[in-house]
DNA sequence: CACAGGATATACT
DNA sequence: GTATATCCTGTGA
């Protein structure tokens, strides 16, 4: 069994959000004993017209503009939870979704909870992700530490490719969806026009 | 590969 | 009231 990895400094989060999904990648994601490596994540800016907090804060995204560390989460479609950390600065409005892990440990349980076996889509995806681990929109709003999120820090950097975000319409030139190219457990492929 | 069904909160008209 | 949403899965071609 590996040691699990120190948590990320203080500062890690108060950076814009591009910069924080470049750099969560590669970095441990653990929760209730079960989590793995972050292969996949996506970063909402604050004029970002792709943001839920672009028009604002609203109930749905009020913590969205917490401070740097507090956890945002929110149910899409009806039906998937999606893990977001808050980025920058109290009050800027920017997360990074975390929509990839690659599954290390606790891995048993989160085959029970998603009803599946095969490794390679335990946590391919935001909402397969959460109901991986059994993350739920009770977390929203709390501190990393309150919700008992763990993030350890990189053991080898990454290659890391950038690409276009998946599901949204609005500011789709930004290539601000991070992956690790190396890895076989993201939710989908990275555009072969992509280089890393 | 394409497609639709699932199920709900939120935001906007 | 209506449309849309940072999705996933099963089905049928």
């Amino acid at each position: 069994m590996t040691r699990r990895a120190r948590a990320v400094g203080r500062a890690f989060f108060d950076r814009p959000p591009e910069v924080v999904a470049e750099q969560v990648i590669g970095c441990e994601l653990s929760y209730g004993g079960a989590g793995g490596v972050i292969v996949e994540a996506e970063a909402y800016g604050q004029r970002d017209p792709a943001s839920h907090s672009y028009r604002g804060e609203t109930g749905r995204c009020r913590s969205m503009f917490g401070p740097p560390g507090t956890v945002y989460v929110y149910l899409i479609h009806g039906i998937h939870w999606c893990l977001n950390l808050v980025t920058e600065q109290p009050g800027t409005g920017a997360a990074v979704l975390i929509r990839a892990i690659e599954p290390t440990h606790g891995i048993d349980s989160m085959r029970d909870r998603r009803g599946i076996d095969d490794d390679r889509l335990l946590c391919a995806g935001p909402g397969r992700l959460t109901q991986a681990l059994g993350i739920t929109g009770d977390l929203d709003g709390l501190s990393l530490v309150e919700a008992g999120l763990h993030v350890g820090r990189r053991r080898h950097e990454p290659e890391v490719a950038s690409a276009p975000r998946i599901g949204i319409s609005q500011a789709t030139e930004l290539q601000w969806r991070m992956v690790d190219c190396d890895s076989r457990y993201l939710s989908r492929p990275i555009p072969r026009s992509i280089n890393a």
